[in-house]
DNA sequence: GTAATTCCTACTAAATCGATAGGATTAATA
DNA sequence: TATTAATCCTATCGATTTAGTAGGAATTAC
């Protein structure tokens, strides 16, 4: 299941680049627009800042904008940010690799083959897909 | 992730692919093999005979067996019944479609559409995967 | 100086996950 | 018929994660 912090996320950051973009948005606008709760908002927006996603501007008139073009921001960079790894075990991550306690051999592992293909193709959604993408209404 | 429960389901169902199809296999068997917790796959592969994929058989010399070939038994309907629905949104779940309580529109959500394209490429991984492959010793 | 904003930490309630416990039921076979 | 080997069923438990709240510190515009 995809959190809500992830959807949360992905509805906010189509809201900034629907926005113009030489002005930061407030957290209070997004959250009341998309109907998210603001401080859980605020956690993840901040998220997204750290992760080098958007930026921010404290202060009256502050708030948060994209740091680069809607085009140029992968949905490969933003989930693995919100959500975590893309792969499903951590034998098959690309990020976060990590062996299975069991499995002696990952080559044999059935579990390994499948999931190798599901990560493959999602991964292939997410690095096609930007937010202009996501953003555009028309579609 | 992947529950440990669908992982270990996976390899229960490949080990049980493998064996000869007439003799039943008791749990005790492949939880030894598979290193998996012998209680916790009871419940598992009872899981998975309530769904009829497996079948099974009481009493001494008794155990779980495949109730079709295992070319027949596509992935969709395992990761069903072991995972869960296979979007990560039920708002582009078909077979337990539910609206968000938010987005008045969801043609017009961005999330929605992603969701969407991650779905129908997972879908068609494990619509075009049986346990066959899974099986399948040399891959 | 005041209002508006991000930023930070801590907390909480509820759900889920991974597993364990203990036994009831059923069937083969000696 | 007694024994053994198996499935089947229900309940419980600790740990983790999720979704959200609370309260305030720091910063900036005006």
């Amino acid at each position: 299941m995809l959190s809500k912090k992830t959807k949360y996320g992905l509805k906010a950051l189509t809201y900034i680049a629907r926005s113009e973009s030489d002005i930061p948005v407030p957290v209070a606008v997004i959250a009341k627009s998309e109907q998210i709760p603001q401080k859980f908002l605020e956690g993840i927006l901040l998220t997204l800042r750290k992760s080098g996603i958007l930026g921010s501007k404290k202060g009256k008139h502050g708030g948060y904008y994209l740091r680069n073009q809607p085009s140029e921001i992968k949905m490969t960079d933003v989930m693995r940010v919100l959500e975590g790894p893309i792969a499903m075990v951590p034998c098959v991550s690309l990020n976060y690799y990590e062996k299975c306690d069991d499995c002696p051999d990952e080559n044999l592992c059935s579990v390994h083959k499948l999931m190798i293909q599901v990560r493959d193709n999602t991964l292939q959604v997410f690095r096609n897909t930007t937010l202009a993408d996501l953003s555009n209404t028309n579609g």
